[in-house]
DNA sequence: GTGCTGACACAGG
DNA sequence: ACCTGTGCCAGCA
């Protein structure tokens, strides 16, 4: 099975609505737990399965190599972006989101 | 145990 | 917008 960090990630991740976006810092913040890089790992291991293209970088640029996929996908879910072409920048100012609400989340 | 690498973040040039 | 250096944490040879 995978880690119960991987699993809350994944959770996270998984809980992201459409024309939103988390940074790897930010669900790092929220789970209060290990870092950014510990996020990126886990997405670069066991991102299969999840929105994966939610999750960005700090800047509002995708994962390295699937910032095309990535770019499709938000245009697909019409999320805010400031660069509609590479280099593919997100509009985190809008598009950043705060995490599930623990209430909300069944 | 030691050292390198990585889908990061931040500051500086 | 780009590259470099430093700090962080975890996985792997």
């Amino acid at each position: 099975m995978l880690t119960d960090y991987a699993d809350r990630v994944l959770d996270v991740v998984d809980a992201i609505p459409a024309g939103r976006v988390m940074s790897y810092g930010d669900i790092a913040e929220y789970l209060a737990e290990g870092g950014p890089r510990q996020v990126g790992r886990v997405l670069a291991s066991y991102g299969a399965g999840v929105p994966w293209w939610r999750v960005i970088h700090a800047d509002g640029t995708p994962a390295p190599g699937h910032d095309l996929a990535a770019l499709a996908h938000y245009q697909e879910e019409g999320t805010p972006l400031r660069s509609a072409q590479p280099p593919v920048r997100v509009d985190m100012r809008h598009a950043r989101w705060p995490g599930p609400d623990p209430q909300q989340a069944s």
